[in-house]
DNA sequence: TTGTAAGCGTTATCAG
DNA sequence: CTGATAACGCTTACAA
């Protein structure tokens, strides 16, 4: 392949290297068995020959399809978030659709932009990545005409396509987990919102609890690294769980070097089990006991539910579970 | 504002009921100034009436020039480069860009296939964000028309513009400050790939090192968190340098960790510094000490710098260098 | 200040 | 199986 890299050539180009019209350039590129063999053959080196690319932008205009998918992420900088977007682009490099980024950052005139911006840029679909759904967002959803997939999140009462692990049993699991090793004074820490996810991890934890007739206990932080330190420090010097389930491991990271720095043996005056297990699991020290799931998975399966969606596939499931299991390491007796 | 978002409205139905043209509608979207403020309201009205969004795509054939910029990176798990997404994608956003995120895996098949998908979508701007450039990506945006930056690296003859910071002379203080405090046996730990970024910190380091008649001592290990504990828990075995100068914090946790599980007291035995002032840094134990450096702003620098190129505004400096400075913690004496 | 009309580079619908 | 030709929804001369 000769090197026409920048110097924009056209379809029109091609056609008349290969000495046939542009309708038969087009076609080879779509629908390749319509074509006689032979003037395949031909186009293709003329193709080949000139380095010719088409250009998305007009095939996006003359097919009404973009191949185009917005992702709408909260904070890319979060472990988690990071590693589903790996799984979310993986999947969708291998299906042939571009990727825009849109980053929230929690912002509420933000996100209204954002789905603004995402019609107006005629996306064939849409992947929203966020554990903090709201009420407005699920109508907001509701309201689109595009495919849209729920990573990491599930909508109550699944009226939204959406891909996650079960997170009501997970926590009920895991709180049950403990209450069965004798526990009494198990924590929930979980973060502000009291939205979706937050809502269904307070439920399992619940259940177990009562189930066991014992007190829940939940105290809510923000998730911002800063905050959780003194904020744990001024909790444990009063405050004495014998276990923590934390909702996510970046935090329990924060509790544990708090509880360290107040003279509390991890696990022995206190267990503390992390979610997620992401890399900060396994570099923190003690390492920290968590829930495992399939974070780039969660954001790979995502994205292939969304193709499916995209290109009217039947669709057994839309709302897809995926397994957890608990990763015990030495935060945890 | 009515509620049509989801039938698609388009320039035309404006044009109709505000009772102009079409092209009077493009010109208060475009050139607002050269329509006469009485009409100007008209269209706008209808615009809100209609729930108007111009069509991206539409827009980006016409004009030739799609708003859009790709950010391609090796990997966004990386808590630097989760940074710097953030960085760019919201400057991106103050001037109206939209951001196609690619990923390459730090594989050169796929990052020659990125190259080609983003000419054929007809982006106006790239910036590759990767400090282990090599010499054919080099070659790759030195033939490109479309205006690429550099985010985080630096090509050693300027001849692309980039934001970083000054890596060689960071290592050459990081490593001249532990010089100056009468240590000998000072160890860098880079990674295996041994171009740009990863020669100019070797360079400032081997400059310190030479300078003060002191041996100069590299290893390279790989970024891989499985792979890195294990090897430092061999190499600390048998070798007991004073310091070590890591190139990433997440792998100067490692190192601590497979330290603090042999024995080694840090920072009595052994001294660690982290470069990159990540997350990771505050939250080892002992916190880290690490070269800090303006990760986001890094980010948010290279798409500014890339909006002047889109832009044609004057450009006083191509090769922008950030300020770095050493943050001293608990993991240095 | 505004309207007309010619593209932009494709896809898609017809005939042939 | 292939070629004309009309969209796709907008921007942008050029005219009025």
């Amino acid at each position: 392949m000769d090197d026409y890299k920048n110097t924009k050539v056209t379809i029109y180009d091609v056609a008349s290297e290969a000495d046939v019209s542009l309708a038969t350039v087009s076609r080879v590129l779509n629908y390749p068995e319509k074509v006689k063999p032979a003037t395949r053959e031909r186009v293709l080196e003329a193709i080949n020959k000139l380095g010719y690319r088409p250009n998305t932008i007009a095939r996006g205009l003359a097919s009404r399809k973009s191949t185009t998918v917005a992702l709408i992420v909260p904070d890319v900088s979060r472990a988690s978030v990071a590693e589903m977007i790996n799984g979310v682009i993986d999947i969708a490099r291998k299906y042939d659709y571009t990727v825009i980024l849109k980053v929230t950052n929690s912002e509420i005139e933000i996100e209204d932009d954002i789905w603004q911006e995402v019609f107006a840029a005629q996306v064939d679909g849409i992947i929203y990545l966020n554990d903090e759904l709201q009420e407005r967002n699920i109508k907001q959803i509701l309201e689109t005409t595009v495919p849209v997939v729920l990573c990491n999140v599930q909508e109550e009462n699944n009226l939204v396509p959406s891909v996650s692990i079960d997170y009501e049993t997970a926590f009920y699991e895991a709180t049950k987990s403990f209450i069965d090793k004798g526990k009494k004074d198990i924590l929930l820490v979980a973060t502000r919102s009291a939205y979706s996810v937050n809502a269904l991890r307070e439920k399992g934890y619940k259940k177990a609890m009562q189930e066991a007739n014992l007190e829940p206990n939940i105290i809510r932080t923000s998730g911002r690294l800063v905050i959780n330190y003194p904020f744990f420090y001024d909790y444990l010097k009063t405050n004495k769980p014998e276990v923590a389930i934390v909702v996510r491991d970046s935090i329990a990271v924060s509790m544990i070097n708090a509880a360290c720095d107040l003279g509390i043996k991890i696990p022995d005056d206190l267990e503390i089990m992390g979610f997620q297990n992401t890399k900060y699991s396994k570099m923190s020290r003690p390492t920290l006991t968590s829930i495992d799931n399939p974070i780039y998975d969660i954001g790979a399966v995502s994205m292939r539910l969304l193709t499916k969606f995209m290109n009217n596939e039947p669709i057994d499931n839309e709302n897809v579970i995926l397994p957890h299991n608990i990763l015990w390491r030495n935060s945890t007796k």
